[in-house]
DNA sequence: CTGATCAGTTTTTTT
DNA sequence: AACTGATCAG
């Protein structure tokens, strides 16, 4: 039992208390992981059955890290452990009882992207406004809807849902919900919502199938149980009705997915259900300086919902937080690879030892840029996962198509590609007949004569091509099938002679899916080895899981949501600014604005030496350059905690500046709202002088009268020839001619040009 | 049916 | 800026 040696005393009885309901709140940097890793070695140890465990995570990255852990601990036992996300677990458990509630096994899982195709083809056949009935906003409801258990019967049913579609002008949602389902019905398709949506009707009219899997479960535990939605939390409270030896993990103060469904509620009135439960409190913070966890209480004190905790760190204090401005999103970039390249070599640090996070994906090419001019290795993670790709999702269409011919999303994704003469006009004609038949669009393809029009000769082609996937797929190992296909569709030959960059990145994605596939099949530890088994899980795997280099030296970008429950020396939060971190969709709500004050706590608590925090006051947004103002929450920072660094200048030429950081420094940084930096127009354009260095005596002209022909000197883009004109008084559009850049088009109340004759 | 150009939209986060 | 769906000429 040495191992509980390591353990502080409140992590120590968590983990021994085996028995029985238990919640663990566990403050940032608390030991989280660990105290579940070591709970379930506890169990196994005490002689608990691996097959009896459970461990429910929400990212596949905790439920790798956890495996990882375990194994370590336990050896051998570790792989009977039942262990994932919900998601993938409740598929599997589907898988094997898929006929219990009509759908075949070997289903296919949509993807977001698949769903919303799905529904824009049903927005569009029902001929409804797209404006109105936006296809993610109708996603979205359908998915809150299944995440709090309304199907689409009690969704037409509920006075109150219908009088809110009713009044929003939406009063056909509950249809549309309705065709939405009984097409996914038809092509044998579950989205991720009903993975746990439909796992709740199994238990629920099946109790057969709940009492095998309460019996199997014996212990349950749930990490991150501050993100559980409705759906979870219910097929949690099932399945641990018999022992109740269930195991909550969660930190309220870091619920960052309430906007898909996440129900904070689920761990605020965990005691309510269980009312004879025990809880511990993790409150020792080993990751971070005291700084670093201070200021992130007091960010999180600003919230009202929460449960009472008291984080606290016994490490050195630590430096101040740094606080940066930038004058532009790009300039932010530059300044922060320059800060890191300094840090690392005054520090002797490696670039592993630094992490850029950002509240919007967008973000990341500014700080890309910065990084790549000074050299600097960089990885990103998350943004559009490796199997989110065009390429590899065709591939992929093909195989699921393979299994399951009813997959309607995947048939239209590979009909015509590549390119075999049937087009849109045909694919409608064949889903048409398919409705009016009530049959599914395979049957049609199979004997389309029976019911379309002159149909192309290569529809027949297409179904025996597909026909014969089926019979090599069945009957060979995932690689040999995989291979097969890629050749025999012509997706492999279609790459292959794309010639440009991109097409040359394709094809060398296909082959390393190829290669993945390989890889899985010369797997000697699990006895299935055809592509069927590892197309299974295929929908649910994200980003990182086909990483190669995992262990190279190299700075981390991500967002903030997926550094959650990871740690570096130095953090860079990035963008603090107001409409982007908060979000301008948060702003409207103060629920929403909490969720967001806690996704900056978790940004914070990200960091064990080192936080730096930063803004711009501009930056591009949809193309356009929009001025920015510090985020709230900087103020909401104990001002005793930062360091400022307004030590970044704009280039020359922007007089009313000085005036506007004297004002800055001079406050001494208690307060960031005072001073508003919008009270002089930002120079915008001076930031990124480049290019072009302005003359000595440069000074924007009136141009109110200037003609066409004229030539004049731009800040950045030096000198130039205006070629055309137009649009009416304040809103002259000039199209001129630069030297040195080419042509720009410039409106002229925001350009400052200088006339030169 | 195909390819090209155009117009309109997007950006919150993930399984 | 980048990506999508829509439209149109060939």
């Amino acid at each position: 039992m040495d191992y509980l040696a390591g353990l502080n005393r409140e992590q120590r009885a968590a983990v021994e208390q085996t028995e029985g309901p238990v919640m663990i709140i566990a403050g940032a940097g608390s030991g989280k992981t660990r105290v579940i890793t070591f709970r379930v070695a506890h169990l196994i140890n005490k002689g608990v059955d691996a097959f009896n465990i459970l461990v429910l995570t929400f990212t596949n990255k905790a439920a790798k890290e956890m495996r990882e852990r375990i194994n370590n601990l336990v050896g051998a036992d570790a792989k009977n452990i039942w262990m994932g996300t919900f998601h993938s677990v409740f598929a599997k458990i589907l898988r094997v009882e898929a006929d219990k509630i009509g759908y075949p096994n070997n289903f296919t899982i949509y993807d977001t992207d698949d769903s919303k195709s799905v529904l824009r083809a049903i927005l569009k056949e029902m001929n409804l406004d797209d404006k109105l009935y936006n296809a993610n906003f109708v996603y979205n409801r359908i998915s809150a809807a299944k995440n709090n258990l309304v199907s689409w019967m009690d969704y037409q049913q509920n006075t109150q849902i219908q009088a809110d579609d009713f009044s929003s002008g939406r009063g056909h949602l509950g249809k549309v919900y309705e065709n939405y389902a009984k097409r996914c019905f038809r092509a044998g398709a579950m989205d991720f919502d009903d993975l746990l949506f439909k796992t709740n009707e199994l238990l629920r009219d099946h109790p057969d199938v709940l009492n095998k899997y309460q019996h199997k479960f014996k212990y349950l535990m749930v990490d991150e149980y501050q993100d559980t939605n409705f759906s979870q939390y219910l097929i949690v409270k099932k399945l641990a009705a018999v022992t109740e030896n269930l195991c909550v993990v969660g930190d309220d103060a870091q619920s960052i997915y309430a906007f898909r469904g996440a129900n904070i509620q689920n761990i605020l009135n965990f005691e309510k259900d269980y009312p004879d439960l025990k809880v511990f409190k993790l409150e020792q913070n080993y990751r971070s300086t005291q700084n670093i966890v201070n200021v992130a209480n007091s960010i999180i004190a600003n919230n009202k919902e929460q449960l009472k905790k008291n984080v606290f760190s016994e490490k050195e204090t630590g430096d101040k937080i740094k606080v940066i401005r930038a004058f532009s999103d790009n300039e932010e970039g530059k300044i922060i690879a320059e800060e890191i390249m300094q840090r690392r070599t005054t520090n002797g640090l490696k670039w592993n030892d630094f992490a850029i996070l950002y509240r919007t994906n967008a973000q990341s090419r500014s700080m890309e840029e910065g990084l790549r001019k000074l050299n600097i290795p960089y990885k990103i993670y998350g943004g559009l996962s490796f199997y989110q790709r065009k390429e590899i999702k065709d591939l992929i269409a093909y195989f699921r198509l393979t299994f399951n011919p009813n997959d309607e999303e995947a048939l239209k994704r590979v009909i015509n590609y590549p390119k075999r003469g049937i087009g849109d006009t045909t694919v409608d004609k064949i889903i048409l007949a398919a409705d009016q038949h009530q049959i599914t669009p395979w049957e049609v393809i199979l004997a389309p004569s029976k019911y379309i029009d002159k149909s192309p000769a290569s529809l027949p082609n297409f179904a025996t091509m597909i026909q014969s996937f089926q019979v090599i797929a069945k009957n060979q190992l995932a690689y040999d099938a995989a291979l097969h296909i890629a050749q025999h569709s012509g997706v492999l030959k279609d790459l292959y002679e794309d010639k440009s960059v991109e097409g040359l990145n394709r094809y060398e994605n296909i082959q390393e899916l190829l290669n993945g596939i390989k890889e899985f099949q010369e797997r000697e530890d699990i006895e299935e080895r055809g592509l069927d088994v590892f197309m299974q899980d295929v929908a649910l795997l994200t980003n990182d899981d086909n990483d190669k280099n995992k262990d190279a030296d190299t700075v981390s970008l991500m967002t903030i949501h997926s550094s959650k429950g990871l740690e570096f020396p130095n953090v860079h939060v990035v963008g603090l600014e107001e409409n982007l971190f908060p979000s301008q969709m948060s702003l409207n709500s103060r629920s929403d604005l909490e969720e967001e004050r806690r996704l900056f706590y978790v940004a914070i608590t990200r960091a064990e030496h080192k936080l730096t925090i930063s803004y711009a006051t501009s930056r591009f947004k949809f193309g356009t350059l929009i001025n920015c103002e510090p985020s709230r929450f900087l103020d909401e920072i104990d001002a005793k905690y930062l360091e400022l660094d307004f030590t970044a200048k704009p280039a020359p030429s922007s007089g009313s500046f000085n005036n506007e950081r004297a004002a800055w420094s001079r406050g001494g940084g208690d307060t960031f709202s005072k001073p508003k930096p919008a009270s002089a127009p930002v120079k915008t354009t001076s930031v990124l002088a480049k290019a072009h260095v302005p003359s000595p005596d440069f000074k924007p002209s009136d141009t109110s009268n200037l003609q066409v022909g004229m030539e004049v000197e731009h800040e950045r883009f030096g000198f130039g020839k205006v070629i055309s004109l137009e649009g009416n008084k304040p809103d002259v559009k000039a199209t001129i001619f630069f030297k040195e850049v080419g042509q720009k088009q410039l409106l002229l109340k925001f350009a400052k040009l200088h006339v030169l004759n």
